[in-house]
RNA sequence: GGAGAGGUGGCUGAGUGGACGAAAGCACCCGACUUGAAAUCGGGCGAGCCUACGGGCUCCGGGGGUUCGAAUCCCUCCCUCUCCGCCA
């Protein structure tokens, strides 16, 4: 949610600068709203404290053993006028509310201008692309080889755009989950966290995957319904929902793994082969609530974090700063992280991280003491992939390949798989 | 799942229809005393919104209702605790 004062006060240049990730704002049915809106509080409000001092006179009247039917009949209508009033108020602040709630978040200035993931700009590369003398295999293949990755037991059990892991590649799985929880929580200083998986709408809200993108998650329950977390991002940026931080316990730095579910509602056609778009996949997320005066800073930071765990994996990979018209909702920036996948022979979306200032703690409320105003004021709230584990497992697989079809364990992971210098040793 | 008790400011906790946004204590901030600190004393100290900047409105778990007036009464949902049952 972007601020109400700010939207009322400079809305001509917030939908200039809306505009830039191709979103139009109609300004002309929000001042109207707005500006109804103001009148009938006004209004509401000087009916409020009408009704309240004629209240008090009649307490005051009984005390004292007066009649009061007089004063009775002076108020009579006034509870009706209230009443009408107040109905109309609340429409127009349900539906101005509605309205707030749809519009993305503000690009920041440095973001570059774009439409599409085309326009994206690549900002640095890290790593050697590796050179096969045999034409390399996608993770599929490989993993088809010793029956290790098996999407038609997914489709068995769920449908489509699920899969089963064993043995070797369960274990792979696994101990990229471990490297990066251990190298967060050891050398980045993150607080690893647990949370649920299911959360209400609410905490959907809060972060901005309700009210508009309803249909990218699995909800379940009919009454009181729970959703399936799309990210951990959900429950651990929420953690801070309704709650004034102190400036001294800022930054909070969390780092978490979950399941991820994802309808991928309208992603029909696109990356039905493997593991690279799935229902259910896992992540470790790193989220970070920061002064908005140091977010930018640890915008950086945090992308840094992600990127150790690839170079620590020694795994290629490119920064590439997202256009506005590429960014998620909730963003004001984002680096996204691609790793270069030789079966694919192109570099692929492994992080996203994102500083979606004060976007995401004004819809939830997250607030901290700034020292120098003395009042609550809304944090920012960052989050970034450190990293997708399931998309990582397929760089590995594919980078690590030999041309009988044997894979190398990189050396950072080998300690996680005791010490096999190969997947099957 | 069954029975009971509860949900009030940063925390503890009083308040069962009228001057209550809310006693008291703790915590915190400012000041006095002190060489300094502690103790003591005095004062301050919730959040959101609107504003003609004088003020005003809203908030006592959420929502709804009764009433001139609700923290207080009624309905409903959520959550917490205790006991029983079940369960990893």
């Amino acid at each position: 949610m972007l601020d109400p004062k700010e939207l009322r006060n400079n809305c001509e240049a917030l939908t200039a600068r809306l505009r830039r990730r191709g979103f139009e704002l109609d300004t002309a049915q929000y001042s109207e709203l707005e500006a109804r809106r103001r009148d009938l509080q006004v209004d509401t409000q000087t009916l409020q404290n009408e009704r309240n001092r004629q209240s008090k006179t009649i307490g005051q009247a009984k005390a004292r053993g007066e009649p009061i039917e007089g004063l009775l009949a002076e108020v009579a209508q006034l509870g009706e006028q209230l009443r009408v009033t107040s109905e109309v108020l609340e429409t127009v602040q349900v539906e101005l509310h509605r309205l707030q709630l749809e519009i993305p978040n503000v690009p920041h200035p440095s973001v570059p201008d774009g439409a599409a993931e085309a326009d994206n700009i690549e900002l640095s590369r890290w790593g050697m692309q590796p050179v096969f003398d045999f034409t390399p295999r996608d993770h599929v293949e490989l993993g088809a080889l010793n029956q290790e990755m098996d999407f038609e037991a997914g489709a068995k059990l769920s449908g489509a755009r699920f899969v089963v892991l064993r043995g070797r590649l369960a274990q792979l799985h696994r101990a990229l989950t471990q490297l990066m929880l251990d190298l967060h929580t050891r050398d980045h200083g993150y607080e690893e966290v647990h949370v649920p998986y299911l959360v209400n709408a609410q905490a959907m809200l809060g972060t901005g995957q309700l009210p508009k993108f309803e249909a990218d998650l699995f909800r379940v329950v009919v009454e009181n319904p729970l959703f399936l977390i799309p990210t951990a991002e959900v429950p651990v940026t929420n953690l801070v929902r309704e709650r004034i931080l102190e400036a001294d316990t800022l930054p909070l730095r969390f780092v978490c793994h979950t399941p991820c579910f994802r309808s991928e509602a309208g992603s029909y056609g696109k990356d039905t082969r493997g593991m690279i778009r799935l229902h259910q996949f896992e992540k470790v997320e790193l989220v970070q609530v920061a002064r908005p005066d140091a977010s930018y800073d640890a915008l950086e930071e945090l992308t840094g974090h992600a990127e150790k765990v690839l170079q620590l994996l020694e795994l290629p990979y490119r920064v590439v700063a997202l256009c506005t018209g590429d960014m998620g909702f909730a963003a004001a920036k984002t680096y996204d992280l691609e790793v270069w996948l030789p079966g694919q022979q192109r570099y692929r979306e492994i992080s996203s991280c994102s500083n979606c200032e004060a976007f995401q703690a004004r819809r939830m409320q997250a607030r901290w003491r700034n020292p120098e105003s003395g009042r609550p004021e809304p944090v920012h709230t960052l989050n970034g992939s450190g990293l997708a584990i399931g998309r990582c497992l397929v760089a590995v697989l594919e980078n690590y390949q030999e041309a009988d079809g044997r894979v190398r364990v990189p050396a950072a992971l080998q300690p996680y798989l005791g010490g096999r210098a190969y997947l099957d040793d």
